[in-house]
DNA sequence: GCTCTTAACTTACACCGTATATTTACAACG
DNA sequence: CGTTGTAAATATACGGTGTAAGTTAAGAGC
C-alpha cells in the first residue's frame, strides 16, 4: 500500500515541499491536507514535525533566509558587502515572492541581521548609528520588494519604451532601480561616516579593525 | 424583530466597521459572519455591497489611504512636503497596525501616489528621477511601518536605557528612527537635485516654479 | 391594487486548522 | 524468534471559513 521509495517525513522535508507548493500554487493554495498530499501523508501527519500552521509558514521565512547571501570581509569595502547583502535579499524574493510575502508579517531571523549589524559595526559606525543604519537598509529593502512583487503604482507597464527593450536589458533595468535607493541610502551613511571621522575620532576604531565587541 | 434605529447597510459602512473590528481584534478575528454580526446582519447580505473578501480586504486599505495628508504648495519646500507625507503615512499605519499589514500585499492608491510624485516633479526633478525617489521613499516607509508593527530584530527591547526613558521620550526616539532613514534618502535626492541643476539646468524649470505637467 | 427592484435571509457545499484517538512500523532487547 | 516501547502514520470529528444558490420581505413607481 505505501509506496515503497518514499523518503521518510522530515522538519526539513516539509518546509522544503511547502516553499516549492507556494511558489506553484501561491499563498492561498498552501494548506495542511493540500501539503500533506504533495507529501503522500495525511494532514495530521505533518503535525508530528511542526506544531501548527504558522511555525510551518516561521519555517519556510527561515529556509528563504538562509539562501541570504553577505559577502565576506575579503570583498572591497563595506559599502560593496551591504549592497552584496541586500541584493540577495531582493533576489530571494524574485525568486519567491509568494513565500516572500510572509516576510512582511515577520521579523528577520536573528542571524542573518546580526551579521549585517557587525559589517555596519566594522565601517567604523558606533552601536546606534548602526542601528540606524540597519533599520534603514533593511526596511528599504523589504519595502521594495514588497512593491516590486505586487507592482509599483504609476509605472506605465504597457508604454512603447518598455516594449522595445529587450529582456536583459529590462533585468539591468530592474536592478537599477532598486541601486537607486539602495546607494542613497549607502552614500548618505558614508557622509555621515566621513564626517564623523574627520571631527573627532571619538570611538578608537580603526577602518578595517578585526575589533570584535 | 429588526431593530428601529438601525441604519441601512452601505459599502462604506460595511468597510469601516471591517477597519473598527480588526483594529480590535486583529485580522485574523475578520471573517463575513464576524462582521456581519457587528452590522447586526447575516454574512451573506454583505455581498450585495462587496463581492467578495478580497475586495473587502481592499476597501479597506483605501480606507486608511484616504486618511493621508500631503501637506499643501504652501509648506515650507519640497523636503518639508515630502517629509510630512510619508511621516503621515507612518502614523496610519501606527494607528491601525493590524489593517496596515495589508498594505505588503496591496498597492498604494494611485490618488496618492500621484499626488507625492507631483511635488517631486515639483522640486525640479525630471519625470525618471521623481519615479526613483517615489519608489526609494515608499518603498522606505511600507518597509519601516512594517518592521515598526512586528518589532525590530536586534533592538534590545527590556534594556535598562529604555525602561528609564519617559513615554513621550520614547514617542520622540520613535519618530527620530523614522526620520533617521528618510533623511538618508531626502538628503540624498536633494544633493542630486543640486548637482544637476549647478551642471546643466537641461530642463527649463525655477525652483518653486508653479509649473504643471 | 400591482409589479419591479433591491437587499435581506436561509440553506448548503466544500474546505479549513487541528484536538483526539487509534493503528501501524520499526528498533532494541531478552 | 517473540515482545515491547516508541515514534509516526492514519482516522475521525468539531467548529469554523468563503460563498453559490434559492427564497423572502420591504419599498418605489405606476
Amino acid at each position: 500500500m505505501g509506496e515503497v521509495g518514499r523518503r521518510p517525513l522530515s522538519r526539513r522535508r516539509i518546509l522544503e515541499a511547502a516553499v516549492e507548493l507556494v511558489d506553484r500554487e501561491g499563498l492561498r493554495g498552501l494548506s495542511m491536507r493540500r501539503l500533506g498530499r504533495e507529501l503522500g501523508v495525511e494532514a495530521m501527519s505533518l503535525y508530528n514535525h511542526v506544531p501548527n500552521k504558522e511555525a510551518l509558514l516561521g519555517g519556510m521565512v527561515e529556509v528563504l533566509i538562509e539562501g541570504v547571501e553577505i559577502p565576506g570581509e575579503s570583498s572591497a569595502g563595506w559599502e560593496e558587502q551591504v549592497r552584496g547583502a541586500f541584493r540577495s535579499y531582493l533576489n530571494i524574493a524574485r525568486a519567491h515572492p509568494e513565500v516572500f510575502q510572509l516576510f512582511a508579517t515577520r521579523p528577520l531571523g536573528t542571524g542573518e541581521a546580526l551579521r549585517i549589524f557587525e559589517v555596519l559595526r566594522g565601517a567604523g559606525l558606533d552601536v546606534v548609528p548602526a542601528l540606524h543604519a540597519f533599520r534603514a537598509l533593511s526596511s528599504y529593502t523589504i519595502g521594495y520588494a514588497l512593491a516590486e512583487i505586487r507592482g509599483f503604482p504609476l509605472e506605465l507597464e504597457g508604454g512603447p519604451r518598455a516594449l522595445e527593450l529587450a529582456p536583459p536589458l529590462k533585468e539591468v533595468d530592474r536592478d537599477a532601480k532598486f541601486d537607486y535607493g539602495l546607494d542613497l541610502i549607502i552614500s548618505g551613511l558614508r557622509q555621515k561616516l566621513d564626517r564623523q571621522g574627520a571631527k573627532g575620532d571619538s570611538q578608537r576604531r580603526s577602518k578595517r579593525g578585526p575589533d570584535h565587541r
